[in-house]
DNA sequence: AAATGATGTAATGTATAAATTACATTTGTA
DNA sequence: TACAAATGTAATTTATACATTACATCATTT
């Protein structure tokens, strides 16, 4: 599952710890994530989508799939 | 979870077993998803929201939170 | 009334998301 | 160069998403 939550969270100037700290999550949860090697549930998306101030498509989304 | 898949999949003339046939999970898992009482993974909800050709946003995302 | 299709839901098993602990590597900075 | 903060990642455990089987209810059709 690729996405777009590293490339958001480092604009914000955000650390991975904080971000997971915000989500309520491990570091690694938040590491893995953005690996993209991952399948995160809809919470978590949610919850990140909140704490980085985009919605689900911004970050999860493919583009050109609608 | 709440979220719009049933009431979208409704208006599609779609039945669980069909939507879930085309996800290529159980009608079950529909039901329960559609329940609101599950916590989906991004990979299903991608997948049902490809089958009733809507984004993220569109079936799982909050209005009024961004 | 009986049969068929769609849905709701419950019990149990399996696969995997996420936690926990731990350590190595990278990057910036004093 | 030495130190600290951030990151990558691996092993193990725990919680839960999803499958499977099963049965009951409700609406429609014959």
């Amino acid at each position: 599952m690729k996405n777009r939550v590293k490339i958001t969270r480092v604009m914000l100037n955000m650390t991975q710890g904080e971000l997971a700290r915000q989500v309520g999550v491990t570091r690694q949860t938040i590491g893995l994530v953005e690996k993209g090697e991952y399948n995160p549930t809809l919470q978590l998306c949610v919850a990140i989508a909140e704490a980085l101030n985009k919605t689900l498509d911004d970050l999860f989304w493919e583009v050109g799939k609608e």
